[in-house]
This record gives structure tokens, C-alpha cells and sequence, in this order.
DNA sequence: TCATTTTCGTTAGTACACAAACAGTATTGA
DNA sequence: TCAATACTGTTTGTGTACTAACGAAAATGA
């Protein structure tokens, strides 16, 4: 694929114009949020618990790709779960490499406590869009993953 | 502020249309592309880089806010810029505790060559959406930062 | 059956990103 | 003038995120 504009080779690169450079910005602007309304686990966390919870046992590979994080990224998420309690590792009987994750009883708790402030943060987070731009963005977005 | 949502506290927490998740997926995309396509120099380095070039001569951390990286942010990308001697330190005769960040011969060289690569890169990550959307999308994301 | 390939989990290394604390310097306001 | 305040750069610690490599186990195909 290539693409050829007009300006592209003009010296006026504006940084602050870019994708990524904006994507970054409205990132961190919503883990700010995030943090600030949940203190208690950071927005990975939560999205790994919460996919847990949806799917039941599942694998550590395949709730990583289930939250689109790579094998060493959960691997990291699903050891601080474990560590806090959150989380529980079973064997797999039918295959001795792997073993499932499951949310333990105070897990689930934590979970149900939090959907409902993360509902909240992601409504925070699309305040400054009305309701016809936030569906408009979320769909646009949801094109670019 | 409060959000009240009718279905706040319904089970159906669902991850995969949060903003939170799409914006860190799309994000890692953009991220795979930049690397893809300029494996020399990371998305953020190349940000810090040609902000510099943008503004001329600029303290850490001020290049830090131009750029929205915090303070320790900054410095870990001044840093491998001066390592790589894309980047020159000088001290602030006016303020002891300052030095001016300068791009080296070598670091414009290379902004240069990178900027019409990074214009593609843009392109590349919003290749989903048509023009018109491109236009929605970037003028509505500009909103979340 | 047996070799190839894939998958699972793990480790090491690099690079952002933020919080918290720090000393040194500059600015301010009384 | 002098004390309070703010800003400079720095370090430490934690948490994401990706690459590359690894051994063990499973699935595949000839």
C-alpha cells in the first residue's frame, strides 16, 4: 500500500495533528480518570478480571488475547491478580503445559463492585463529546483496532 | 460530576466496546505500524524529536509539556536522543538548574527523512475510515484530550 | 510412526508512563 | 530582605507493552 500526498514531504509536519500523537493524549487522559475513580486496580487489571469473569476458565493465553494483550503482558496482569487474591490458577487435566485462571469468590465481588464505576469512567472519559458524536466516534474507532 | 446510566449496574459489562479498550487497541496498532515502517526510532522519540525541531532550542521539561510527556518521561527519551547523538545539551546561562536541548546536524537529518514517513503512517492508521471520516474522527478526538 | 510445526507458559531486555520524593535554583510577596 | 512558593532536573518503584529466545507439550501431516 502506498500513500502519496500532496504535503507530504512539506517541512509543515505538525505533531500535534497526528494520530498517534492524539490517541496518546486521550489515553492518558482516560487513565487519569480511571485511576482517580478506581484506585484499587489499574485499567488492565480491571479489563483482564473482567474478561475473566465474562468467560469463565479460560487459559492465560487465551485471556490474553482475549483483551488483546501478548503472552508476556498477561502473563505480568495475571500474576498481580493471583497475587492479591483476585484470581486462581487450576491445572488443566488435558494438557499438562497449560492451567486455567479463575476469579475467586472476592474476585467476582471486586468485579461487580467495579463495573459500575467503569461504566462511569467511560462516560467521564466521553464527556466533552454529546451522545450522536460519542456513537459516531465509538463506531470510527472500533474501525481502527 | 455524575453519569447515570440506566444500565450502570446491569451485569453486561461489556469490554469490547469501551473506550478504554478501543483507544488502547488502536493505539497498539498505530504502534505496530510506526514500528513497522521506521524501526530506527520509537513513536515517542520521534515526537520529542520533531517537536524540538519545531520549537528550536528548549528546556527538558518544557519539550516534555509541548509534548505531554511528565518530567521522568522526558528525560528517559532525552537521554537515548543523546545517546544516539540525534540531540545536544547545553546549560541555560540565564537559570543554572536549565539546559538547552538542541537537535544535532545528524537528528534533523534524520527528522526529515522520518517526517514524510510519519505522514504516512498517519495515513496508514486511519486507512479504515474514508475522508470524510478520517476528518469526524481526528476533529472529535482532538475533543478527548 | 516420526518429524515438523504449533502452542503454552516463561524469561530477559528495552522502552514508555506515572507517582512520589529529593536537592538545587528561581520567583514571589509580605 | 527574607520566608514561602514554585519550578528544574533527577531517582526510585511499579505497571504496562513488545521483542526475542527458550523448553515442554501437543497437534499435524506425511
Amino acid at each position: 500500500m502506498h500513500y502519496d500526498f500532496a504535503d507530504a514531504r512539506a517541512a509543515s509536519y505538525c505533531l500535534d495533528e497526528q494520530v498517534g500523537f492524539l490517541l496518546r493524549r486521550a489515553s492518558q487522559r482516560h487513565l487519569a480518570i480511571f485511576a482517580q475513580r478506581l484506585g484499587a486496580l489499574t485499567a488492565t487489571q480491571f479489563a483482564a478480571l473482567a474478561k475473566l469473569c465474562e468467560l469463565g476458565p479460560t487459559s492465560q493465553n487465551a485471556l490474553g488475547r482475549a483483551t488483546a494483550m501478548d503472552a508476556a503482558t498477561i502473563k505480568g496482569v495475571a500474576d498481580r491478580l493471583r497475587a492479591r487474591g483476585l484470581v486462581d490458577a487450576k491445572p488443566d487435566p488435558d494438557d499438562r503445559r497449560r492451567h486455567y485462571l479463575i476469579p475467586t469468590d472476592e474476585g467476582r465481588a471486586v468485579y461487580e463492585k467495579a463495573a459500575s464505576a467503569a461504566v462511569e469512567i467511560s462516560a467521564e472519559t466521553l464527556a466533552p463529546l454529546s451522545a450522536t458524536e460519542r456513537e459516531t466516534f465509538l463506531n470510527l474507532l472500533t474501525k481502527l483496532g
